[in-house]
DNA sequence: CAAAGGGTTATGATATATAATAACTATTAT
DNA sequence: ATAATAGTTATTATATATCATAACCCTTTG
């Protein structure tokens, strides 16, 4: 994994972070809604993981807003 | 995977693939850029693959687009 | 005809995302 | 002080994305 990509996942990680905490939601709100661990939303938010599309796809519905929102830099 | 996730993955796929024909690429050209084989592209761009957000980033840097933009709906 | 270019389908191996649990820190409330 | 809330880190198991190859369809060109 590159220096470049790093920051990418890092990005969409507190894209995600912002946007829920904007909707006044918990990690666990989130993770209680569709059904994921709060160890594996804060990896994701902490841009340690290469989430996947469709786990996106189940975040952005559970804090309403569109995937697209994760990738605005 | 639900039916709306399917669409979802669908609906990547295609934008993926519109963007890519009006940038002139052909599957072969972004393949070569990237390192990847033509089999794969095919399949994320219909929609078969629950693509993660790295190879989004890949597949948009060849086309010289937004990742967002594959979420446009 | 055959060859080439663009794309798809099927399949197997390997790397890794996800699912899950436990243990930890820090902050706030009782 | 201790219980509750919010988040993090570490770790393992399982599911699956990626990587890779071969074989195929279509259309176009020599």
């Amino acid at each position: 994994m590159t220096a470049s990509e790093k920051k990418f996942l890092k990005s969409v990680g507190s894209n995600i972070a912002k946007l829920r905490r904007e909707k006044g939601l918990s990690q666990l709100d989130v993770c209680a809604e569709i059904k994921m661990e709060k160890p594996n939303l804060s990896s994701i938010e902490n841009g340690r993981q290469n989430v996947t599309s469709l786990t996106l796809l189940k975040i952005a519905k559970a804090i309403n807003v569109d995937v697209k929102e994760f990738f605005e830099f």
